[in-house]
DNA sequence: CATGGATATTTCGTGTTGTCAAGCATTGCG
DNA sequence: CGCAATGCTTGACAACACGAAATATCCATG
């Protein structure tokens, strides 16, 4: 916090290095994850997302980050499969709330079992590992909670 | 090891909710740190790659993770930039090696010092800790490397 | 050395994701 | 009421991803 200057410490390269690797796997896996359902990664994160609780559509682009406009597709390819249904607001005509049929929620159920990626490398730390692993990820995810 | 069947692991749960949100936050962070070089994401890390060092079309693919035609667009569009060049490999004549010019290997490098999201929150672990990090990447990296 | 199978790249067609601008309905405030 | 703000959708467009087919080259085998 001193210095505005930060040396390319050798080892946070590496760090962020491996970062880049784990995120890259994680990717890849959940996209396989996802086609053994036939579903592309953006559905599988909305199903997993509505499968928690049924969600207005402003919303749901809002924790995907993108465009409302992006949702719309999105939800329709799952509606299209019984997978998603949109219900009417009854507090607020203009929003739609998106929420998941019983066949969606148990097709996220099964997606959530077959993410096996990191649940397997996990196994083999040891619970002092494994809770020094989730402090030092939330402290890297509370400096930059907004 | 012993058993097949894992029981739901609240910790271990609590973990991989972690990596899903480091994972999102990382892409996010990139991907932004490539629109202000007005690069896709995909981009940004093909050039990353072949910053590093020049790299044949299928090669580029496989770091990938995607279809060789994929590559073929995205080379062209940093290529069409300058970013990039395509040089014919003396060795065998079908490859074509995809290779950084100057300007994608300046481009690269101030891309890389854009990319502050994992940097700045691992400045604040000490060296002990962050090398138990490392370790622990590598560990569930080293299970399912292929 | 010629034939043919394997390999590297590209092209084409298609579907999904993402953006942005415009449009429509509804809400709620002045 | 009038009117800006809000929520969702539509349309046009770029990028990206896949798969199949085309082309060129390599290499092993006869």
């Amino acid at each position: 916090m001193a210095a505005g200057i930060r040396p390319p410490d050798t080892l946070t390269r590496e760090v962020l290095e491996l970062f880049g690797t784990v995120v890259a796997r994680y990717h890849a896996e959940y996209e396989l994850a996802a086609a053994e359902h036939s579903l592309t990664g953006a559905q599988a994160r909305v199903l997993a997302l509505l499968a928690r609780e049924p969600t207005p559509m402003r919303q749901v682009a809002r924790q995907l980050k993108c465009e409302p406009s992006n949702v719309t597709g999105i939800v329709d390819r799952l509606e299209s499969r019984g997978l998603v249904e949109r219900r009417a607001d009854p507090a607020d005509r203009r929003v739609k709330v998106a929420a998941a049929t019983e066949e969606g929620r148990a097709t996220a159920a099964q997606l959530r079992g077959g993410l096996d990626f990191a649940d397997e490398p996990l196994a083999e730390l040891t619970p002092v590992e494994r809770t020094l692993l989730r402090d030092l990820l939330q402290r890297m995810l509370g400096e930059h909670t907004e």
